[in-house]
DNA sequence: TCTATTACTAGACCATCGATCCGGTACTCG
DNA sequence: CGAGTACCGGATCGATGGTCTAGTAATAGA
């Protein structure tokens, strides 16, 4: 009797905690360890309590995959290739500070905020010029970039590759071992960037085919 | 007795039969459903014996990976640009046959058939002039731009977004829908081989560092 | 021909997982 | 006060990844 909790000392169970506790267990311990039993062991609640405020798993997953997509700052006006840059440095951090959420990239992002900020790419690109059959390309592109070069990081760490099969690949030895990832990105966003630049400042009056 | 298999006429079980039929697995059913149980049914033996050729289910999964990346095919001689383009078309194509590969693309992808492919795209751009940083830079934004790109379309399958989202993002709903997704990529990867080589010619007796 | 070893197979089993059944509790409205 | 409703959770189900341990077929050595 008194040892029961009284409710009201008691934080009613919503989904924003336990979205916000989903990431927090995922940030601790990685996609693999998160389960039902343990998330609601965390919510000092009932793991079957969960299923009332949430169908499955995978809404978790999907609802934590979007809620670190809001940590993403979105830039404020200026030139659309430093607002592009800015986007892109914001998000790449996100999904680095985050590793778990590289491992959710496939499955649909349809989000409020992974929209809102794909809207931002969009609105941004097409106020800089794009548009046609440019414009989602371009877009596409750069979301393609950070979300690539993201996998790409966190996926590699945890050593190097056995030197065995390295004695083969000498270009790969060579350069390929440890870089500085940071320039890697700032650098093929360059070229990207540049090649994006070109594109809509000969093509500003209309957009090519092919 | 008589019932019991002869042993000659049952193929012995193989690592590369048990990659293979992984493979298919895969392929007919998913991801989600490949089961080190359902798995061994297909190969006609327990699931134990599974465990005798390979340690655990994930290593069933990087073999798997890599096994598919020995599909793609690797150029033969020539212009480096092209080289580089038909490499990323045959990259892309295999991932987009196995929609299944996308979602195992975190993880460091150190098979044989993976290193190799690296390799050549590593040799084919230092052949091309890329050197210092610029090497691994151009490198890893071509593999980043295929695994990306083939992430996001495999996973956007399946409907598009609901309309109650997407009243608040007109610039996307007016063009990010529905789109040709083969010339999304290839204008794309337009875009980055436009800004590589435009940096290549420019500063071909070496490389840059800002 | 007997025996020891090696390569391989598999049934029973364990802890754990996602998800559901069904019985509760507490608050609200009339 | 009584009925309805939003919320909670113990027990449980089927399935999973992986291990323990007992087995079998084939070969090598004497």
């Amino acid at each position: 009797m008194w040892l029961r909790p009284r409710k009201q000392e008691r934080q009613t169970l919503t989904l924003g905690r336990i979205v916000a506790e989903a990431v927090a267990l995922l940030d601790e311990e990685g996609a693999a360890r998160l389960t039902m039993r343990r998330l609601a062991e965390r919510l000092d609640t009932g793991s079957t309590t969960l299923y009332w405020h949430v169908r499955t798993k995978d809404d978790v997953l999907d609802l934590a995959l979007d809620a670190i997509f809001g940590e993403v700052p979105v830039p404020r006006p200026g030139p659309w290739r430093a607002q592009v840059s800015e986007l892109l440095a914001g998000w790449r951090a996100t999904l680095l500070r985050h590793p778990w959420s590289v491992g959710l990239l496939d499955r649909p992002m349809m989000g409020p905020n992974a929209l809102g900020r794909t809207e931002f790419l969009y609105a941004t690109l097409a106020a800089a010029g794009f548009s046609g059959a440019d414009l989602p390309a371009a877009a596409h592109s750069l979301a393609t970039f950070v979300t690539g070069s993201a996998t790409t990081q966190a996926g590699e760490r945890g050593g190097a590759a056995p030197p065995e099969h390295l004695r083969d690949h000498p270009t790969l030895a060579e350069h390929g071992l440890d870089h500085d990832w940071d320039d890697t990105f700032t650098r093929g966003l360059g070229y990207l960037l540049d090649g994006m630049a070109s594109r809509v400042t000969r093509h500003s009056h209309g957009s090519g085919q092919g």
